[in-house]
DNA sequence: GTAGCATATCGAGTATTACCGATTCGTATG
DNA sequence: CATACGAATCGGTAATACTCGATATGCTAC
């Protein structure tokens, strides 16, 4: 493990530290497995687009069919469509057929809480 | 506004609903203005990527120097600056300098309550 | 079945982002 | 000042994401 170590940065850790050794394992603790972070990564990178983000917030009051999405984005259909199908893919939203029409909905409360809390958070900036 | 909508969106709503304009005037209401969404999409944004995700998870327990960052990495010097930059450019973390060295923590506390939920959120998935 | 409409998918072009070696900058030390 | 080193920036390239017209799919009604 050590030997994946540059030398410039085990030379900083014996200069910063008594025990370099006990700090270069700690460090390596905190590398979680890949595995655990590409589900929240996934879900951040779906709220990372405006479109995706306003459709969410038009969803706070209930759900909507696509094409009254449309009208919300302003946006082509197929535009429309492609963002509707990453929110269903990331999990953020759900889907209910009604004849020819879909109609979308939040699929968990926690998507509205993220949305505020990156707003008050993004507010202090 | 209303020539904005398509005239296939137009005749959807008029066969959704009795009132058809109200229904859209409602619809436009649901469009916030850019500026409001800009701000919670470049928290997410920053938030949408495993290395940026594995630094806030280290710094959860305190903070640490770019160095030290690097090895939890294992990555080089150059992208880990650059994704430094990024999460500080996004007001996600807060730095401090101490002779050479730069030092990383958590801005706010609320930067960890986005990677709680959106962990508790994927794993119901 | 046929026609019509709402929605989903495909594909090509464009834009954005990630990566990383090379270089520069800022600071401490001799 | 010269040197050393941690960190930030630059530049080019590869990878990924966004857009949107064209086309396909699914459902309804006749």
């Amino acid at each position: 493990m050590a030997d994946s170590v540059p030398e410039s940065t085990r030379r900083t850790l014996d200069r910063l530290y008594d025990d370099p050794d006990d700090r270069l394992a700690s460090l390596f603790d905190l590398t979680a497995d890949d595995t655990e972070l590409e589900a929240p990564r996934a879900v951040f990178k779906a709220l990372s687009n405006e479109h995706r983000i306003r459709i969410l917030e038009a969803l706070r009051d209930g759900e909507l069919c696509a094409c009254e999405i449309q009208v919300v984005l302003d946006a082509p259909q197929s535009t429309v469509a492609s963002h509707l199908g990453e929110l269903k893919d990331a999990g953020l939203v759900n889907t209910r057929r009604r004849g020819k029409w879909t109609y979308y909905r939040i699929g968990d409360t926690a998507v509205l809480q993220l949305l505020d809390i990156a707003d008050a958070l993004a507010e202090g900036t």
